[in-house]
Formats: structure tokens, C-alpha cells, sequence
RNA sequence: GGGGUCGUAGUUCAGCUGGUUAGAAUGCCUGCCUGUCACGCAGGAGGUCGAGAGUUCGAGUCUCUUCGGCCCCGCCA
């Protein structure tokens, strides 16, 4: 299959080429014979071109072009000239080739599905066959957006004197944190390397070594569940710093985000982002990652009930816990039926039950209006600035749950009224900081690390370690945009003997730690400098740059919800002889078909 | 681990309370056509109804099991 190599790009011609012999390389995207002259969409990765046969001056290349089908590789040679009728909808679409020669390169199958912006072929077919997909325009750009972030994280953190340094794939499992992927150790039957969760524990070495900033854009896998913001296998922009505070790591990253902005979308954003806390971030929106683009708002209503006749609200206040709720505006008529869908809704989220009020043509009803004083319904108006038609839903149980659920009814409502439609193009990004350093994990029965175990306390808050671990903050920082958490990071304990206390706080023996984090400890003693840092996920970075919610549209071969990957059928069965090699045996009720 | 939803020509879908030979659009194939660009016109081919079992005189339709896609909860420092 001898082919004549291209001249020029299909997608790159234009009106300036008029009158030259050119000669194109690309896939057949579509072809219209109209019996005295042949039409051919000629495709590459640059665009589509128009090539003309005319069988009068050409038989026998129309004859040849009549074999012609999709997806077919031809190189073709001809003469560019304007075109007798314009096509505005194209690049290219003033010109077009008139043909002296062509051939096929190879050809191709009927293609199962359209190469087309419009195909509407479901994705698990579109996943088998990737190749073919990623023939689109679509998926195309998208990874177009993705190099040119992958081209400035390179140049902007050069040019602000960060070095990038490759980390291992093959390192030690550690407790805490994701499951890991496991790769065994042939040399060393019955151990293991874990593929990293991320390159923390390297990057913080680094720091011990004096590298003082380091970048990378580091491959990260994690054993969980998936959803469809998320891969088993995901990139981060991963950074550390040292002889830095928070507000280094913050300034250094809002501008990469405004400079990323500017260069792929020429969007100007205004710096510094908003910042929040933890606390308020929950307390507002109900969420640590909190989309601020609409204005719907948390309140607490404990002070407004505090002398409630409402048994179920009484109680809440007797255990310490919380009521609040948000004003659905305007959702004043919803039916019963639409109620009770929000109420399954919020029981997903572990709501016990939901109570709400209807404001609609001057008088109140709902599940709960009944047990309200006049002055408690006087004080609701005024908190929620309620007008005719709306609704009031409420939450009562302990901090957490009751803000989670209204974080998650806020969105819900936002999405059912339209209101998530009218501001998608806005970009509201913001940083969440002040996160406790501790949540108490139920099942474990022990304190746990929220960010993770290498995470610093705030310094005023580090009395508090002794005395009550679940109020000590960390020196956390996550970026949030539109509700989407696309990075975070912290300041890390460089003191090996804080390190050690936070280990034991998590319960986590002397021995254990010795031996899972043992170099860390190690490396914290020979002189470690102050040091944080932080990591995006560029994948959702590329996502919100292009406007999807689908993680599989920004990575060339990625896995389906269930891990699995279509094209090639991993994960897959292997020989019995590499089993043995790695003196690995599969116990008989475990294999799956 | 749990919940929801989907699976029918190559593709996207329709197929009612179970009832003749499972339809449409598009794609594909053949022929005609000199300005198309979602070309047009005429004709034609194309189905293990995801798989397996069951109920029934009869199953695309009902039941159970199972495989797979998508979405969500748990999980994901």
C-alpha cells in the first residue's frame, strides 16, 4: 500500500493556495456522487477538505472514486481552485481540490457507528471502539484542551522556577486514605508495590532533599467505586513548595488558574478568589465544595425555634443538633407527589424525613405549618425574605447531616427550577480553608485524618491536640469552581515529633507507623524545611474548561463506571504460568467470569 | 456493598392489557443523476428482541437468574 506523501493539511487550506498543486493524506469522512461529478470530504486531524472528480476530464479516477467508502485512507493529489458554490459552514470552505491523481491507502469497514459530530451512538459502543471516536471532532478537541493545559502547567511553572521531577509508579503500600492498586513482586514472592494514590510522601521528600519547588502532572490510581467524575486512574498537577505559608501556595495557583483561563478560553478572571471556611462553607451551602453561582442560601434556624411546640424540632434542640432550611422560591406549588420525590431525594442523603412549608396567596400550609406559632411563621418570613409561592424546606438532625442534605436539596432545587441553566457560563471559583484536621470515622471508631496524616495543625489550635482533636483545624486549602472540587491541598507537618503525635492520635501504633511511614519519620529528622503544596485534578480541570460533566470525554482510553476497559477487555484473566511465576494462587470461589 | 434506569435491524428508537409475517428513521447495497456539502430520486438486503431458565396454548412483552452500559448513595485522606 504505497501512499504519496501530503503537502499540505486538509483543515489548513485556504484561498491563499489558489492555483497550487497540492497533494493531501486523510480519511474518507464522506463522499457525493452526482453521476457527472464526485463530491469527497477528505479529514485529518486539522479539518475536512472538499476534493472534486470530474469523470468528463477523469474516468478513470472516477471509477476509482466510486469505490470509495467512510473512513477510507487515500493520499490524493490535485489542483486547489476556488469553489463554483461556497460552503460558509467550514474552515476550508472557500476552496476545494480538483483531482489529477489519488490513491487508496488501506481500507476500511463499514464503521459501527457514524464519524460524525452528530452521532448519537451510545457510549458503550463508542467506548469499544475508542479509535473510532476519537475520530470525532468532539473528543478531539477536548484533548486539544487538555495538551495546552498540559503545555502551560509546564511553561508557567518553569517560568516561576518550580522543577519537574518524576516520582515512582512502584512504591510501598500505606494504610490511611484509598485502596490501593497492588502490583506483585515476582522476586519477592508474596510482596507487593502499590501503585501511588499520589506522589505525596515523594514530593515531601523532596522538599527534604532541597529541591524547594517541585511540579509534576503525576499519574494517580485508586481501588474505589466510580462515578462519572471519577477514574480508577486520574492526573493531577501535583506541586509542593518549601519556606512557604498558605497564602504562597494559594497566590502561586490562582494565577496558574487565571493564566489557564486567559490562554484557553480568554476568560479574565479577578483575583484574589473568595475565600471560605469549612465552617461556613457547611453552614451556607451545605457542602466543603460550595457552588456559589446562585444565591440561594442555609439558614440556621435553631435561635427561631428555640421555644418550638414541634416535638421533632425540640428534640433536635435537647441533642444539640441543628434546624435549618432553605427557601425554594417559587416552588410554592409544587404537588405532594413532587414533595415526596425531594423527600426520597433526601433520604438518599440520610435524611430521616423532611419538613416543609408553602407559602401561596397569603396563607401558609405543608407538613409541619400546623405546629408554628404566628411568630415563628413571622420570623421565617423575614429570615428567608419569603414571597407569595414559595417553599420552605427543612432539616433538623446533627450538624453534619443537616447541612449535607440541605447542601444537596439547594442543588437539587437549583437544577429543578432552571436556575443551574442560567448561570453555567460563570466561573465561580473560590478556596475552602480552615477544615478540621480530624473526622471521627464511626465504623473504626477512631479519629481519622481528613486531609491526610501529614496535614499541620493550625498552631493556635495545637493544645487542642490533647484535649479535644476534633476541634484542631488544618492548614488545609481546597479550590472549588461551580461546586466542583478541582484541587486541595495543605501545609504538612515538618516536625517529626508533631508527625508521631498525629499517627498516635489516629491510633495508629508506634510500630505501624514506624513501619508503613517509617523514611518519612526518618527523612523529617535530617533537616526538613517548612513545606505545603497541593494538587488539581486536571482531568476535571479539563472538564470545566470544555464544559462537560462526563470524565470519559477528557482521557483518550478510559475505564466504564465498573472499571472495565471495552476496547481492550482489561482487567483480564492471565496465564496460570504468570501466576506461578509470581507465586500466586486465585482461591476458587473468588474468580469472576 | 446498596438503589435507580436502560439493553429490539449496522445505528438511534417505537412496539399498548401477552395474540398473525417484529416496525420507523438513518446507515448499507444496486441503478440513475454536473455544484453537492445531512445531495437528490428509484429499488433492495438486513433481526439468536443482551444471555439463560420459568409461567403460558402462545413471551420482545410476565417472573427469576445472569452479563453489560449509564446515574446516584456508601466509598474516594
Amino acid at each position: 500500500m504505497k501512499f504519496v506523501k501530503r503537502t499540505e493539511k486538509c483543515g489548513l487550506l485556504n484561498s491563499s493556495k489558489i492555483g497550487d498543486e497540492v497533494i493531501l493524506n486523510g480519511w474518507v469522512a464522506s463522499n457525493r456522487n452526482l453521476g457527472g461529478l464526485l463530491f469527497i470530504d477528505l479529514r485529518d486531524r486539522w479539518g475536512i477538505a472538499q476534493l472534486v472528480i470530474e469523470p468528463e476530464n477523469f474516468p478513470q479516477l472516477a471509477e476509482l472514486g466510486r469505490t470509495l467508502r467512510s473512513e477510507f485512507v487515500i493520499w490524493a493529489k490535485g489542483v486547489v481552485r476556488k469553489r463554483e458554490s461556497v460552503n460558509t459552514k467550514i474552515p476550508t470552505g472557500e476552496v476545494e481540490i480538483l483531482l489529477t491523481d489519488f490513491g487508496i491507502i488501506n481500507q476500511s469497514l463499514l464503521p459501527p457507528f457514524e464519524i460524525s459530530d452528530l452521532t448519537d451512538a451510545n457510549e458503550e459502543l463508542r467506548l469499544k471502539y475508542r479509535y473510532l471516536d476519537l475520530r470525532r471532532n468532539e473528543l478531539q478537541n477536548n484533548l486539544v484542551v487538555r495538551n495546552k493545559v498540559y503545555q502551560i502547567v509546564h511553561k508557567y511553572f518553569y517560568e516561576n522556577d518550580f522543577m519537574e521531577i518524576e516520582t515512582p509508579l512502584l512504591m510501598k503500600s500505606t494504610p490511611e486514605g484509598a485502596r490501593d492498586f497492588l502490583v506483585p513482586s515476582r522476586i519477592y514472592k508474596g510482596r507487593f508495590y502499590a501503585l501511588p494514590q499520589s506522589p505525596q510522601i515523594y514530593k515531601q521528600i523532596l522538599m527534604v532533599s532541597g529541591f524547594d519547588r517541585y511540579i509534576q502532572i503525576a499519574k494517580c490510581f485508586r481501588d474505589e467505586d466510580l462515578r462519572s467524575d471519577r477514574q480508577p486512574e486520574f492526573t493531577q498537577i501535583d506541586c509542593e513548595m518549601s519556606f512557604v505559608e498558605q497564602d504562597d501556595i494559594i497566590s502561586i495557583f490562582e494565577n496558574f488558574i487565571k493564566v489557564t483561563w486567559k490562554k484557553v478560553l480568554n476568560v479574565d478572571l479577578q483575583l484574589p478568589f473568595a475565600r471560605l471556611s469549612y465552617k461556613e462553607a457547611m453552614e451556607n451551602y451545605g457542602s466543603d465544595k460550595p457552588d456559589t453561582r446562585f444565591d440561594i442560601k442555609i439558614k440556621t434556624l435553631n435561635t427561631l425555634f428555640q421555644n418550638t411546640d414541634f416535638q421533632v424540632f425540640k428534640q433536635t434542640l435537647e441533642n444539640n443538633g441543628i434546624i435549618a432550611g432553605i427557601n425554594a422560591k417559587g416552588c410554592g406549588n409544587y404537588s405532594r407527589k413532587q414533595i415526596d420525590t425531594l423527600t426520597e431525594f433526601a433520604k438518599k442523603y440520610g435524611a430521616r424525613g423532611l419538613a416543609y412549608i408553602k407559602f401561596s396567596e397569603g396563607t401558609v400550609t405543608g407538613s409541619i405549618a400546623k405546629f408554628l406559632s404566628e411568630q415563628e411563621i413571622q420570623d421565617l418570613k423575614t429570615t428567608f425574605q419569603v414571597e407569595d409561592n414559595d417553599l420552605i424546606l427543612f432539616i433538623s438532625d446533627k450538624w453534619t447531616r443537616t447541612y449535607t442534605v440541605l447542601g444537596a436539596l439547594r442543588l437539587e432545587i437549583a437544577r429543578q427550577t432552571g436556575i443551574i441553566e442560567q448561570v453555567k457560563n460563570k466561573f465561580n471559583f473560590l478556596w475552602v480553608v480552615d477544615f478540621p484536621l480530624f473526622e471521627y470515622d464511626e465504623t473504626e471508631e477512631r479519629y481519622v485524618a481528613m486531609h491526610h496524616p501529614f496535614t499541620s495543625p493550625k498552631i493556635e489550635d495545637i493544645p487542642l491536640l490533647d484535649t479535644n482533636p476534633g476541634e484542631v483545624r488544618a492548614i488545609a486549602h481546597d479550590i472549588v469552581l461551580n461546586g466542583v472540587e478541582i484541587g486541595g491541598g495543605s501545609i504538612r507537618i515538618h516536625d517529626a515529633d508533631l508527625q508521631k503525635k498525629m499517627f498516635n492520635l489516629m491510633n495508629i501504633s508506634e510500630k505501624e507507623a514506624e513501619d508503613k511511614f517509617g523514611f518519612l519519620l526518618t527523612s523529617l529528622k535530617y533537616g526538613a524545611p517548612p513545606h505545603g503544596g497541593i494538587a488539581l485534578g486536571l482531568d476535571r480541570l479539563t472538564m470545566l474548561l470544555i464544559g462537560t460533566d462526563n470524565i470519559r470525554d477528557v482521557i483518550a482510553f478510559p475505564k466504564t463506571t465498573s472499571g472495565l476497559s471495552l476496547m481492550d477487555n482489561a482487567p483480564s484473566f492471565v496465564d496460570e504460568k504468570q501466576l506461578n511465576e509470581l507465586g500466586i494462587a486465585i482461591s476458587p470461589n473468588s474468580k469472576t467470569m
